[in-house]
DNA sequence: ATTTAGTGAGTAAACGTTTACGTAAATGGG
DNA sequence: CCCATTTACGTAAACGTTTACTCACTAAAT
């Protein structure tokens, strides 16, 4: 097969342990030794097997990731940030897709745990019973990003949900709007659903304003359903001028459908997104969006996982990412206090 | 530390021989070991131990995938492909952000390696010099997706670029127009960039159209590029009434670039795309493009590559991947037959 | 009753490292 | 110049599996 350590060691005329302990840069060799070494490596080819060192100390270098979807912006952002620090900290990461299904996240976990990973990022959704058993039962830390655990005290690193969509809310106000929509995401979803919702209605509420649940409706955090939204919101025939979507892909459908009805943005409506993914940069017209800095986040996730990992799990700290809103070009100042939009 | 398989034979009073026989369903055990044996994993919660296993027999269950940027719709779907079917096979994967530097994916490659990887897809920029010996001194199989080497035969999977920019290119031919600006990739990129770029040309020259130099531009197919590319052939002051942007995200761009100009897509500029990922959908007005499956092709890709690897590396075949415009509303059939835009 | 096949199991050797321990030679202090 | 310490290495035991050999035992065939 291939060149091992032996062979090093023959072809050197050294022992195993003085060639382990040249490319391991631990004392105990003398200089002439490890130039013979060092060339009979460069000569054969060899490469230390990381399998078998992880066998015997007792780490792999290696993170696992749970994404409930790896395509798509939010993710795939993330995961870049994770990886780009993964890999400063000569961490390698697989990535698990467990496409939002629950038999699939724990099948992961499993796989992961088989494959002796050093630590576990989680950004997946809302934790089953069972995986949550799954998750206390691992010997490897793990960290929440982008959601947490409501059930089981599992550190994270995330924006405050319910503060940021509250400035959202308080931004459009503020440029003149009083008749706002809003399209969240799943309403059972304790984590990024529910929590915007809340800073969204907490806002209108300390600012005077009614809520009218003819403009509260609910999607999936895709494009698609922001269009549906959108037309949900339309076929209420209740006016509105601005609308907050819980995404940036919702608020892109949303986008999407005012061009298909002939509406204008942000003349006749305005939009607020929520993420600030690329699709809001690329967006016609450029999407003012609440920003969660994703790739920080990630980079964020992957050294509290670390440090962790090297204070054997002592203190868990959370981390509260910043989120802050990017202005573009869908809110207008508006003049004209109501709604005057079906 | 953790249940070993040793812990479950002294628990159920067998050896470890036949612990790892029930575990892998190996024939040599009878029913009521079988049932004590099971009842002690159940009851100590063991978890077998892949890296050990890995050791003894040779795979790891394990590919790497080197991509050039994990974030961006394109390479994310792709990965997403690769994921979901590496996942039905039983193989986790590690992702690996090169970000198109050479030094990066070298020590991506040397990493992979050394976590003894059962196979490699490769779906990053051209290779270098240093990139295609390190590829081709690796003991496992690798594939190559929606890319290739020309210097090296490696199997690949991906659309063939050159009659992909020519069919795309006859499509707004046959759509009546005739000035039709591009917006190509690197030019040196002799795997994505050039084939599209003679495809262009190719088909032009077919219909016993003139390639007009001043519009043809080029960028790196990202957004910004896209824009840029309208604004210099605006710049150019040559009519042209419809752009084939060498992908969806720079064919984006140009929309962006049109809207802030005021130009109207598609009555005054038709635009073609090209890969089809979620930016063509979420666009403004929807993108007519050039379709390359993307998850289909990173299942192929698994796939080839496991086929390659079960029979020890014979037949290299490469796979050409379908590619379809699918149309939805950047081009119009053009009635006056000459570009009246500068 | 004796041989022949099977079964159900155990023993021990791998797999490629790291590392605790041991030891001989080199170094240094007095 | 001798003893104590350090340095430079080698030996061998882990790490948690799989698997090639054994071997005892049972059941069938002679």
């Amino acid at each position: 097969m291939s060149i091992t350590i032996k062979d090093v060691a023959k072809h050197a005329g050294v022992s195993i342990a003085t060639v382990s302990r040249i490319v391991n840069n631990q004392p105990g060799f003398g200089k002439k030794t490890k130039e013979k070494v060092l060339k009979s490596i460069e000569e054969l080819g060899y490469t230390p097997n990381a399998i078998a060192r992880g066998l015997v100390g007792r780490e792999t270098r290696t993170i696992g990731v749970l994404l409930p979807k790896v395509s798509g912006l939010f993710a795939s952002k993330l995961l870049e940030g994770i990886e780009t620090t993964a890999r400063k900290e000569g961490y390698s990461v697989f990535v698990c897709h467990t496409d939002s299904k629950e038999d699939r996240s724990i099948q992961d976990l499993q796989v992961l745990k088989e494959k002796q990973v050093d630590g576990m990022i989680y950004a997946s959704d809302q934790l089953s019973l069972a995986q949550g058993q799954l998750l206390e039962a691992m010997t490897c830390p793990i960290v929440f990003v982008s959601t947490q655990s409501l059930t089981h005290p599992f550190p994270y690193v995330k924006v405050d949900d319910y503060q940021a969509a509250y400035d959202g809310t308080s931004y459009l106000l503020t440029k003149g709007h009083e008749q706002i929509a809003f399209i969240g995401g799943e309403q059972d979803d304790l984590i990024a659903g529910k929590p915007r919702d809340k800073g969204f209605r907490q806002a209108m509420k300390d600012h005077g304003m009614p809520i009218n649940e003819a403009l509260m409706v609910y999607g999936d955090f895709r494009f698609q359903s922001g269009k549906k939204g959108l037309r949900q919101l339309l076929a209420a025939k209740t006016p509105f001028s601005a609308v907050f979507a819980s995404s940036d892909e919702m608020a892109v459908g949303v986008l999407s459908e005012a061009y298909d009805k002939g509406i204008s943005v942000p003349k006749d409506l305005a939009v607020l997104g929520y993420d600030n993914t690329m699709a809001a940069e690329m967006a016609i017209p450029p999407l003012t969006t609440i920003a969660q800095p994703l790739d920080d986040m990630g980079k964020q996730a992957v050294t509290l996982l670390l440090t962790i990992r090297e204070n054997r799990g002592k203190a868990i700290s959370n981390i509260e990412a910043e989120h802050e809103i990017v202005e573009r070009k869908t809110v207008l100042l508006r003049k004209n206090t109501k709604g005057l939009f079906y």
